[in-house]
DNA sequence: CCAACTGTATCACTGCTATAATACAGTTGC
DNA sequence: GCAACTGTATTATAGCAGTGATACAGTTGG
């Protein structure tokens, strides 16, 4: 069963976008695998606190990209190759590394001091990363 | 007169959120100063092929921040200073390098690798600014 | 003075996102 | 068989973004 603990909703954009943009990056990171069992979309609506109608609209996109299979009255189960992750894989990254790019490059800032930046960066979220296991280690 | 040449409409993001950062960007890049003048709501509109009522929204932010001086009736001028800059500056590259890192680092993507992939994502980026200059040299 | 500009405000309308409440048909397990 | 699940579809409602049209008040330059 996929599961959905690291999900935080934020963005300005869609909620169903941001729906299949977290699963499409736990296939790339191979949390997510071939044969996966998506939650029922009245569980995943309710672990995620949206409408179940928003669920769906991220499930049938899913389908229609040929990622996901639902069975009407069963379960819906994850379609997935090496073709197909290395599809998703290429989306992704060309999507997030070219938008910050073209971001920094039109602030003017040069090829340099951008890595270092993104270096920067880096750490930031490391350390936002590892902070929160903090909490599991007082259990 | 500030320059809107460069800007395209693309994203799935609010216009008048593109053309806020499209204007934030070029005051890092320090294409655009202090006491610079925007063109008129009417004017901006027609070039940017928006309503003006989007551009105003855009300007009316940019007002809220202190950025940005109407005059009602007269002109709207920028208004900054160094302080201003460095805030939009940190701003702006935490939002993008933190986003895109995020999402390389959500995608089990390592440190070395995501670096190289946005090495690569700049030669990209180059090569697309400086292919449009083919259009100028030919006239 | 006055015409032409400026910023500002309002109204109606469309489209998309999201919620809410249902309803229906197929599958599963006891 | 039947209850409890599954995916799917429909309707209504609300809010925000964006467009289009219009109106009003202040500024500017000839």
């Amino acid at each position: 069963m996929i599961s959905f603990e690291g999900f935080v909703q934020e963005d300005g954009s869609p909620i169903y976008l941001q729906i299949l943009r977290y699963i499409k990056r736990g296939v790339v990171a191979g949390v997510i695998r071939d044969g996966d069992e998506l939650p029922s979309r009245r569980v995943l609506s309710a672990l995620l606190g949206v409408n179940p109608n928003t669920v769906q609209k991220a499930c049938r996109t899913l389908e229609e990209e040929g990622l996901l299979c639902s069975f009407a009255g069963s379960k819906s189960l994850m379609q997935l190759d090496e073709e197909k992750i290395r599809a998703i894989r290429t989306e992704l990254v060309t999507e997030d590394a070219l938008t910050a790019v073209r971001a920094l490059r039109q602030m003017g800032i040069g090829k340099a001091e951008a890595m270092a930046l993104l270096e920067q960066a880096w750490q930031t979220a490391e350390a936002q990363d590892s902070a929160p296991h903090a909490k599991e280690a007082e259990q």
